[in-house]
DNA sequence: GTGTACATGTAAAGTGTTACATGATTTC
DNA sequence: GAAATCATGTAACACTTTACATGTACAC
């Protein structure tokens, strides 16, 4: 999804600023699934307006730039629907935890063992921020979408808390051999 | 994670074509938490080449391209575990389904529950994917990997399974009279 | 006084995807 | 005969991030 459709998506939650939007994608409902900054966000709002998908009032603030709330145009809420209208592109995941993890014949096994505690706080300071949102008032969709990412990042956590020693048993002293080869190359 | 690193680490679990690598990262175990393109693929290893980090042996075939070997150099593993010495970025995940959800008033209720009916069976899809490879030889690793990618996706499903009706029940109803409004522009 | 929050915006640079180019072989 | 698999590679395009530019107000 483009950034363009996504600040129409969030706008059709209500008006918002440019610096909203992008604390909505950081900290909000959205936080575990998108991505945006201000330099996509700014540029994607100036495209909307010259397309009247959405309309913008400045608020004169001294000492401050304006503050520009936009509002979805009824043709702005249509361009959403026939967006979304499409089939959604399968989810992308990226994690370079993971990859480390997979790579981890290239890794000092304490790294690894040390990797996975920083993940497990992670993940729990995630689902303490997450279920901190569903303390505030929520539609139904954006408690779905909360409640979904919760239900996944438990998953998560509990997957690495019951198989952690399952990489230090094995791989590692695989791994602790490679390491010592690659860490003193003099020695050849 | 750039591409040429993702290269690196594959080439770091034994020799490869870039047709190898493609495909691992489309359907092994890497395939649910990283992506690249031949567009990627080719240009990364020709820039490895130039860096020392890889060699190759080109396998000729006849009536096909000839058929390029990439293998690891002692600087390419070298480079490797200092790229992997850097804490890893946070995972990036992009929901182009959960942004649907969460736009759902401007979707029709219908379609927000097909979307789910869709999404589950992409996710015993997945989940039966890859308990395919658990099948096959892995390392620990990998094992590690897989399993913690059935983890998810199950808690993932079991989620839309269970909280499916959350959507329809209530949020529906607004979605419905919000819908017959925009689908209807000329009554206003 | 140092850092964070507020508030918008641009330009350069980087990275990656898509589409194209080429072509034989095997499977349905 | 159509589609998938094997196999590499380039170029144009799209999109985004990073860094920069500008400045106040408040909390610690």
């Amino acid at each position: 999804m483009d950034i363009k459709t996504l600040c129409l998506g969030i706008l059709s939650l209500g008006d918002a600023t440019g610096y909203e939007i992008k604390k909505m994608v950081a900290e909000g409902s959205l936080s575990f699934f998108s991505e945006a900054s201000y330099g996509s966000i700014y540029p994607a709002l100036g495209k909307l307006m010259e397309q009247n998908l959405v309309t913008c009032v400045a608020m004169v603030q001294d000492k401050r730039p304006d503050k520009k709330v936009y509002s979805l145009t009824e043709t702005g809420r249509e361009e959403l629907t026939r967006s979304l209208r499409k089939d959604p592109d399968p989810d992308k995941n990226r994690s370079e935890f993971l990859a480390t993890i997979l790579f981890c014949e290239s890794v000092a096994p304490e790294r690894v063992t040390a990797l996975i505690q920083d993940r497990i706080i992670e993940h729990e300071d995630k689902i303490a921020t997450l279920e901190g949102l569903l303390a505030g008032e929520m539609t139904p969709a954006s408690r779905f979408v909360v409640e979904y990412g919760i239900a996944t990042q438990k998953a998560a956590l509990k997957f690495l808390q019951t198989h952690q020693g399952n990489l230090v048993g094995t791989a590692a002293k695989g791994a602790a051999n490679k390491l010592k080869e690659v860490g003193t190359p003099a020695a050849e």
